[in-house]
Parts: structure tokens; sequence; C-alpha cells
DNA sequence: GTCTATAAAGCGATAGAC
DNA sequence: GTCTATCGCTTTATAGAC
């Protein structure tokens, strides 16, 4: 059917990103990574750069599904430690998601780390690219509120963009090679420690 | 001379990934860019990996200077300020040169995450990658021990790696136009603050 | 060391059949 | 909607003269 060929030109051309980059992404790669033509390719997204967009918006759409999927192996009942342990758990957590070695999880990051340098030179790209930064900025703010729920507004939305910009820069180190894995995690772990002691001071 | 064209093909190397990124680095915009012929820069390069591996080379070695190099408008008196009010705007100020508009700076952040940012798919980048990153930690380290110079020298190691990291996180959000520089200073200026804390409740 | 000219390959995109 | 076949431009890289 048509959605389920579109589909699979979708997370062929993640695949392919993640494995060569942008830079790298040919056509007839993508063919045969997705299974199909590409002549199809184009009927169904015009031209490389509609490819391109719209791998964005695949890409971002289910890193949100990942991110706040999670089944929790946990009762719904609250413990009992009083200061948002568990609120400070599901921050790691939703922050650590990026720091796996799973195919998919690598094909994410790779791809947004990607296309989000991409957009420096083809500016038809900012827009998707703003608004999937804004929400995320935007959901690790909630999260922080969470657990410092008297905390300024613009604190919180200060050191979700630290947080943010943080992890993506500590992702590209880690897809290079130059960060393991553990210690990225590590960083990330205190990073969050820090903003907290921070937000703790300022309400 | 034989040097000054090398030279000035790197040069052109920088300002032409500075505008057009990595990916599109074209060997004739390059030739035209440094006033010689194509054939010239495989004479001196070997190949288009090997000028990306140079370039690379030479944009770190450039970025060392104008960090180091800065002429002080102060004379040399120590003003003071016994707990290193200095030391902190050093360190400041080392940092926010990622965050000018100049042309020069603007060709050295664009072109080192595009060299970042395509080691993810060129191993052959990685090395010297890795070596220019260490340094740059190392230099920022040694910053933050001259303002808390009784602080564990891996707590001093992790708070450089942070904030450098974030640097690149920061410094790829503004080049893509998703960050007002103003709110990148802001935001570097909090980050230090946040880490300077985190050292001195550690030590 | 440096250039001009060009071979050779790569790659995006489309025409036209089914 | 999907494929086969291919056009035609772009780009890397080299040959050979000076």
């Amino acid at each position: 059917m048509a959605t389920d060929r579109r589909r699979a030109i979708l997370e062929g051309a993640a695949r392919v990103i993640a494995r060569r980059g942008v830079r790298g992404l040919r056509m007839e790669e993508l063919a045969t990574e997705a299974g199909v033509s590409t002549a199809l390719i184009y009927y169904h997204f015009k031209d490389r750069a509609g490819i391109l967009r719209h791998t964005l918006e695949f890409i971002s759409d289910r890193a949100d599904r990942y991110t706040s999927d999670q089944g929790e192996g946990e009762d719904g009942s609250e413990g009992g430690s009083e200061d948002g342990d568990d609120a400070v758990r599901e921050l790691e957590r939703s922050l650590l998601l990026e720091f796996q070695d799973l195919p998919e999880v690598r094909e994410n990051s790779t791809a947004w780390g990607e296309l989000r340098a991409s957009a420096i030179f083809e500016p038809e790209l900012r827009g998707d690219l703003a608004r999937a930064t804004l929400a995320w900025i935007h959901d690790v703010a909630d999260l922080l509120g969470g657990i410092r729920p008297t905390a300024p507004a613009p604190a919180l939305t200060a050191s979700a963009e630290r947080l943010t910009a943080l992890l993506e820069g500590l992702s590209t180190r880690w897809l290079s090679g130059a960060l393991p894995l553990t210690h990225a995690r590590e960083l990330t772990k205190e990073a969050v420690a820090v903003e907290l002691e921070r937000l703790a001071k300022i309400d």
C-alpha cells in the first residue's frame, strides 16, 4: 500500500542517514534499503530536500514516542520520598535515553545531529528543527518543574536549555567516538544534579 | 612560494566550509577562493579527505591562537579581589570568545562543528579531533583550577568536559539560527557560575 | 610547482510503460 | 503506485605541458 511504502522509505532514510550521514544519503542506496525504486521516492517526496524534511519530522515523532512511552516497572503508589526523588529519576531516565547503544537510539541521535548540523546551511530545515527543539526544552522544563514546583519559570527554561544543549554536545562526541557511553551518562547525571542545586538555591 | 599556496588553500578551505559546510565543499570553488587551480590542491593534499584533515588541524591551531593571544586592556597589577574574580572573568572571556559575530569566529565555529559532525562518518578525522578536544578540555580545566585551586582534578575535568560540550551544543544552535547570540552568552555565563558553585561545594 | 584540459564516475531527477 | 531505463549535469581526480 501507498502508506506502507512511504513509511518504509522514511524508516530507510533514518537508517541510511545514521549510517552515512545526510551528506552520504544517496537516492539509490535509500531505494535499495527501503526495497523500492528511486522513482518511487521522487513520486512520494518530490525531491531530496523533501525527504530530509519528512525524515526529520518522522524522527522527532518517533523520539517523542520512545521518550514518553516508557512502561514503568514500578507500581503506582508513591514510595515515601518527599523531595520528589521519583521525579528526579524520571528526569534522568528521560535524558539518559539518548545514551544507549541500541540501533534505534543511535539512529535517532545521529539523524537528529545531522539534520541540526545541516540546518546551518539549509534554512528550509530550520522551522521544523526549531519547533522540535522548543518542544523538547519545554518537556525538560516541565520535568524540572515537577521537582522544584516553586522555582520561577524562566530559571526552569534556562536549565532545560542548558541540559538539552549539553546533551546534543555530548551526543555528538559520543557518536564521533570521542566519549565513551558510560562517561556521557555520568556527565549527564551530574549536570542534572548541578542544575537542580541551582534551582533549589533560587527558590 | 609553495608554503604560501598551501596556506592560502587551507585558509580558503576554512572560508568555504564555513559558507557551504563540509558537505558543500567543492574543489572548484575552493580553487577559486584560494586563487589556484584544482590540480594544485591535489598536488598539495592528495585528495578531498586530505584537505579536510589538514583544515581541521589548521582551524584548531588558529583557535588556540585567538583563545590565548588576547591582548589585555588592563594593567598588570592585581586589583584586590581575593576570590580569584579576575580568574573567573578570564574563564568567561575565554569561553565567550566562541560567541561573537565576527567572520573569523563564525568561520572557526562553523568549520569546527562541521568537522566534528563529519567525524561520525569519517573515522580518519577522529584522531586529530580527539587531540584538539582534549587540549581544549585541559585548558578549561586549568582555568577552573586557577579559581578553585583545592578542588580535586577529576572534578575540574568533569566540569570542563561539560562546559566545552555545552559550548559545542549552544554553538550549533546559534549557527543554525535557533538561539540568539546574547542568549547563548547568558546561558554560558550561568553555566560557569553553576559549575563553580559545584566545585566550591566539593572542596 | 603550477596550469589547462579532460577523463571517469557519481548522482539527482524524469520519461514512459505497466 | 510502482518499475525500468536513462538523461544530463556535477564533481572528483589525473595527464601532460610549461
